[in-house]
DNA sequence: TTCATAGTTCGACCTTAATCGAAGCATTCG
DNA sequence: CGAATGCTTCGATTAAGGTCGAACTATGAA
C-alpha cells in the first residue's frame, strides 16, 4: 500500500517501556546480560528473554554468547543515533522521566553515548577537532585528516589498530541534550577509552555519568579549547 | 529508575501501523487532512482523528485549522530526520514493504522527504555543494559560505525572504537509501522549490517521487557535478 | 554425577489499546 | 435558516501482546 520501508515494526519494538528501558542501558555501549538487562527493565528473566529475543529478531541488538551467558549490545551506531534521536524528541516535548536533578546535570557535562563521549564536553571536542583542522567533513564522511593523525597518535591512540576494526573510524552522532554532533565510531570509543587510560575520566558504572579528574579536565580544556 | 528521556513514549506513537503510515505520508511535506490522512493509513475517519491527536499530543505534528478543515503536517525537521533514521534501521533489516520495483527504483533515484530533495541526487547535490565549497560544516551546523550565497541567488533563489523563517537555514539530513547526508532545512525546501518553478523537475503527488525533464537533469549535473 | 546458575519455551491470564458505529459539534454553502 | 461536509467524542467490541509461573535445556562447578 505504502512504499518506503516498514517503519512502525522497529518503532513498536522500541516503543515498549520494557524494551525502552533495555536499549537505554545499552546506550552506555556496555555488553550486558539477560539477567543484567531484566534488572535494568523491571521485570523477570523470562519476560526479558522474550524482549531481547524480539529485539534481536528487528536487527537491533548484537548477542554473544560466552560460557553460559548470553552478552547484548546495541547492533552499530545506527541504532544508537535513531535512540538518540528519539531521546531529543522525547526531550523536546517535555517528556523528561526525572526531574531535572544534580545527576541530570552530570549526565549533560559528559556522558557515555554507545562508548564515546556524548554531552557537553563530547560536542566540544568535536568542534574543537573541526576547528583545528583535525577533522574534515566530506558529506557524510567524517575524515581524520593528516593534522588529526599526528594529533591522535600524539595522545597514543593506535590508528593502525583502528583501522583493522570493519566499523568506521569516524562518524558523527547527534547529541539529545546538546542537539550538536560528537564524534562517534572507532576513533571516539579509543578517544574515551585512552582517557580513562590516561586516568583522565572514569565512568560510572550505572548512570552513564564521566567523571573528569582535575588533571584530565585541565588536560582536556588544553587539547579541545573551543577559543 | 532510568535517567533521560522517556523514548518509549514517542516510539510506541510511531510504532502503530496505521500512525506510521500517517507519519510516512507526512514525510512528502505535504499538510494533509484528517481525511486524506485516513485515506492513506486505511482507516476510518474517527480512527484517524484519535490517532492524530495522540500524534499531536506526543508533539510530532503541527496542526493547523483553515475553515473547516484541520491540516497535519510533520512537527519540524527533527520528527523527519527520526524517521528517517527508522526508515534505515527497517531497510538494513531487510524490512521493505513492498518488493523492489520500477517504482522503487524511481525512489531510489530522487524522491521527496519533508520538502526537500532526497535520494541519489540529494545526496549528489549536497555533496557537490560541500565541495564546491559552498556549504561548510562547523560541528553540526551547516552553513552557507559566501560563495554558496552567491550560488543559491544566481540560482534565483531570495535568501533575505529565507532568513525571515524561524526554521534553520541549512540542515542536512540522513538518507535511508542512500545512508548519506542531503541538504534540509529551508534552503533544501526552496532549492526544490526552484526546481520545480524551472521546470527542471516535478513531484509525483502519491508517491513522493521526483521526476526531472531532460533539460532538468542537464542543469542539474551541471550544477552538481561530482567530478 | 549431582547441584547450581543462566537462559529459553510454554501456557494462561489480563491489561492495553486499536477499531468502528452512532451521535454530536462546527463550519460553509445555498 | 436548513443541508452538507469535515471532524470529534463516546461507548462497546475485539484483537494483540506483555507478564509471570512452571517446566525444560545448557553450561559450569564441586
Amino acid at each position: 500500500m505504502k512504499e518506503g520501508p516498514d517503519i512502525a515494526h522497529v518503532a513498536a519494538l522500541i516503543g515498549d517501556p520494557a524494551r525502552a528501558n533495555m536499549l537505554t542501558a545499552l546506550m552506555s555501549g556496555k555488553a550486558l546480560t539477560v539477567s543484567e538487562l531484566a534488572e535494568e527493565a523491571g521485570v523477570t528473566i523470562q519476560t526479558a528473554s522474550s524482549h531481547l529475543s524480539k529485539l534481536d529478531g528487528g536487527g537491533l541488538l548484537r548477542p554473544r554468547k560466552q560460557g553460559r551467558h548470553k552478552y547484548f549490545s546495541l547492533a552499530n551506531d545506527d541504532v544508537a543515533h535513531v535512540l538518540e534521536g528519539l531521546m531529543g524528541l522525547a526531550a523536546g516535548s517535555g517528556r523528561l522521566r526525572k526531574r531535572t536533578g544534580p545527576k541530570d546535570a552530570a549526565l549533560r557535562q559528559a556522558r557515555v553515548c554507545y562508548n564515546h563521549l556524548a554531552g557537553d564536553m563530547g560536542t566540544q571536542m568535536f568542534d574543537s577537532l573541526i576547528a583545528q583542522g583535525h577533522l574534515s567533513l566530506d558529506g557524510d564522511d567524517l575524515n581524520l585528516t593528516r593534522s588529526g593523525q599526528a594529533f591522535v597518535t600524539e595522545l597514543g591512540i593506535d590508528l593502525a589498530e583502528l583501522r583493522k576494526n570493519k566499523s568506521p573510524l569516524c562518524r558523527e552522532c547527534l547529541d539529545w541534550s546538546e542537539r550538536r554532533s560528537h564524534l562517534a565510531g572507532s576513533l571516539g570509543r579509543a578517544f574515551l577509552s585512552r582517557f580513562e587510560g590516561l586516568s583522565w575520566a572514569r565512568r560510572d558504572q550505572k548512570t552513564r555519568v564521566i567523571s573528569f579528574s582535575a588533571n584530565g579536565t585541565t588536560e582536556f580544556e588544553r587539547l579541545f579549547s573551543v577559543g
